[in-house]
DNA sequence: CAGCATCCTGCGAGATACTG
DNA sequence: CAGTATCTCGCAGGATGCTG
């Protein structure tokens, strides 16, 4: 069957860069993800340990997208007991200044919530 | 019956700076609409004429979401023709300088799956 | 004008179990 | 170790129509 990949789910919003980028960052681990792998690459499951509660499933999948996107490579590392490494592309790290002002509204945010 | 909002959609990510901050931008049309609202305030339907496409249930969605989260006030400015004025609130103002990295990292994009 | 009501689709995510 | 399979849930979003 013809799978229907009409992009159907954000589809319209106007095509402007930064629903271009929000696009990339579609998901609740997904900034988190490229966040860790911001200072070196990372084996799945040393990132499964970066980020407490995530399943392998959904991890896997996060991964997936984000090699589609070409934000993130993947290379097998070894063989023997297999290894992979997820690192960033150029185009991921294009994108880490973005994450950081994240990171840094959030502290304000939970600055504001506590007070 | 008992409304389970349990949160079970984004629900354990680490409660990182990051993760708070991305949560305030879910949706496809969230980030648009704050900027929108960046150079002035604006009602219902300049809103929906900015983000052609959306349709006013998602559009009324959305800003009633950003005004729970305090990013966004809401003005009843007449009462005649009902008018109704959107605004930023502090808060929204704060997140501001990461929609503008992420329109920068976007416009990059833009330009590399040009070339 | 500024929405709300209803019905529907597809995706992100959790839980659990299983594999090469 | 690095995933895949299956199932279920809830939310974002589209389409259409209606209201004060």
């Amino acid at each position: 069957m013809l799978k229907r990949r009409l992009n159907r789910v954000l589809p319209p919003p106007p095509g402007c860069a930064l629903s271009l980028c929000v696009r990339y960052l579609r998901g609740a681990w997904t900034a988190n993800i490229l966040w860790y792998l911001k200072h070196q690459p990372r084996r799945f499951s040393e990132l499964r340990g970066d980020l407490p509660g995530i399943s392998s499933k959904v991890l896997a999948q996060r991964l997936r997208r984000l090699e589609e996107d070409g934000l993130v490579a993947r290379l097998r590392a070894r063989s023997s007991p297999v290894s992979i490494e997820y690192s960033l592309t150029d185009l991921g790290l294009d994108i880490q200044p973005a994450l950081a002002v994240l990171v840094i509204v959030g502290e304000k945010i939970k600055r504001r919530s506590l007070s």
